[in-house]
DNA sequence: CAGTGGTCTAGACCACTTT
DNA sequence: AAGTGGTCTAGACCACTGA
């Protein structure tokens, strides 16, 4: 307990989720944050930073004069919405061992929308990918990928089945931080049903979002569709001040 | 800058925002955490907490080594999907001034869904109420909770116009802490599609939810439905490590 | 009442970016 | 080299819970 990167929270926070999910904790009661502390050498600040995040996954929750909990229901999320990355490890926190196909890549002028949204001129050329998740033979989820051409270094096609954050560090050494997304609802019809292997009028989830990297400029714009019959997606809402 | 509750830190959080929606800061570059500090009279930590927060809502976002910035696509974001409350909040977060109408309120028994994620034997009574918001005459989301009728002292129908936060609150002391949520498609029809004013076959979102109060026991489950042309949900997916 | 989590401080050292 | 955010510490005081 004393290396840095992972930080001293990190390892905190890893090693009270093992021993969570273990069932190390009589009736669900985690010991007081003091008693952390002195257990494991740390401050409480250290502890409690570990904590915090362990209670914003839904995984323990607190009581002031109380103590700490593991939160039963908590523990029943599987993957949480706002903290998804690659979709392969999404299937795979859902018991899933998926494999890709891409359906195609293309180099096309930009639109309008797309442009905006890439922070590019309207026209200038964008790698279009497609792919298609599967599980074993049975489509989950159908994957479009729109990135600014200018941005590349080396064929399109090279990674190409790797995830989309492994596919900027290796063509243009950008490392994607955060996604902004709205969550839209789809009838799948023609094509996509076809794809993913659904009967028409079915719904579905599809995210429409832009990848940003470390420094915060636009490097992706994804359009995202599950089927809702294989994967469920879910969140803790909460309340928060202002 | 003195008082307590709400805390230091949500006053300079609250306040930093102000600052940030008003476009105080040239080119969107933040004062260093240490000038924060001195200038608003708390300590770093303070700071850092208030900064972390916004970094968290995408209101901002840090750099090591070189700053902290006004993220301007976080700021587009007016109700974020792990922070909404009250529906009748969101709708005002998106200009509409909202109205309620009660559709229902019924004593029913609990089906065995039902009573699983309430924590209640099946077949106990349970109060289900259903909902519709409307903006002006426009339907915009329909919703039906179902509460335990165990907790409630009072008559079902007493501050039903309410939120349902607002109206656990006045009828069974409990606080609302947070709702399990799970984002399912689907397509509309018959009355789900008469009363929210759409043409069969439209698609639209439903949350499946579960409240939780204070002392994490379940208090009300929900489904809700939104019309996603005039209602569209947007959020911050990062990647967070294990 | 003792013990818990909630808030806040002051200060140290590090990793990184910018000049 | 100077300045920034990232991490961690030790300690103080408070609000609340439960015996």
């Amino acid at each position: 307990m004393i290396a840095r990167n992972p930080s001293l929270t990190d390892q905190v926070k890893a090693h009270l989720k093992e021993r969570i999910h273990a069932g190390a904790f009589d009736e669900g009661r985690i010991p007081s944050e003091t008693v952390l502390a002195a257990e494991l050498g740390v401050s409480r600040t250290t502890i409690r930073d570990a904590l915090s995040r362990l209670e914003h996954e839904g995984t323990i929750y607190r009581r002031q004069g109380a103590g700490t909990f593991v939160n039963p229901p908590g523990l029943r999320i599987r993957s949480r919405l706002e903290e998804m990355w690659s979709y392969e490890d999404v299937l795979r926190a859902h018991g899933f061992t998926p494999s890709v196909r891409i359906l195609g890549i293309d180099t096309l002028p930009a639109d309008a929308s797309v442009a905006d949204d890439l922070s590019i001129p309207v026209g200038a050329s964008v790698i279009v990918m497609e792919k298609l998740f599967l599980e074993d033979a049975e489509p989950v989820a159908l994957a479009r990928n729109v990135i600014p051409a200018g941005l590349l270094r080396g064929e399109p096609a090279d990674h190409a089945e790797e995830p989309v954050f492994a596919y900027l560090e290796a063509h243009c050494d950008r490392r994607l931080a955060y996604y902004l997304s709205e969550i839209v609802p789809v009838v799948l019809g023609g094509v996509q049903a076809a794809r993913l292997g659904v009967v028409d009028g079915t719904a579905a989830i599809s995210f429409e979002e832009v990848g940003f990297d470390q420094d915060n400029e636009p490097v992706v714009r994804a359009t995202s569709i599950f089927r809702d019959d294989l994967l469920r997606f879910r969140l803790i809402r909460r309340k928060t001040g202002t």
